[in-house]
DNA sequence: TTCTTGCGCTACTAAATAAGTAGCGATATA
DNA sequence: TATATCGCTACTTATTTAGTAGCGCAAGAA
């Protein structure tokens, strides 16, 4: 599959994520990402736009239908998460 | 979420979808994943051992119960691939 | 016993990716 | 005009991944 390649490199999937409840400017996304360097974050925002998974908008970076389908997808993943920390912790 | 460090990190997210539908060998894992060198694999399998997604027996690499759980929030991953890599060769 | 074969895995170097920092040009606001 | 913030580029350093060789071990064949 080649969403691994897209989803298995580092920021991607954390990007669409902080995406999904609004849109957000460069550096908003920089400092939800833990400041993350500017170079990385602008050759993402090329792949995720290129993957038609994020466009440029006048509020901000936003996802198209497809990046809310697979945040969709994905978000069963949030209870996943949780339930797995509280496995890790015993 | 630190399910983002762990998935977002190249070959682990691979590696779990190659063992879901049966355990693998150490070199039956580099097979499946075109080749990946050991060096990584081997610092993978620690990695997903840790987190309790895999673990060692007889047959080979296998997914813990919480693996095989994680396999199953991003079994629609899948059907979303499919219909994403439709969307992009328009 | 010796020889081969395949295994998990380590050790190492080279290449690619990410982090970190400074700052430019454009736009908006005071 | 001065100040501030923005998206983004350019660069160096650090970290991660790729690539290759081969060790020690176990099992089977001769």
């Amino acid at each position: 599959m080649a969403a691994f390649d897209l989803l298995g490199t580092k920021w991607n999937m954390r990007i669409l994520w902080e995406l999904r409840s609004k849109p957000l400017s460069f550096r908003g996304i920089q400092n939800q990402c833990n400041g993350m360097s500017p170079s990385v974050l602008n050759s993402r925002i090329k792949q995720l736009s290129e993957a038609r998974l994020i466009y440029t908008s006048e509020e901000g970076y936003q996802l198209t239908e497809l990046g809310y389908s697979l945040m969709q997808t994905l978000d069963p993943l949030r209870d996943w998460a949780t339930s797995w920390e509280d496995a890790l912790q015993q």
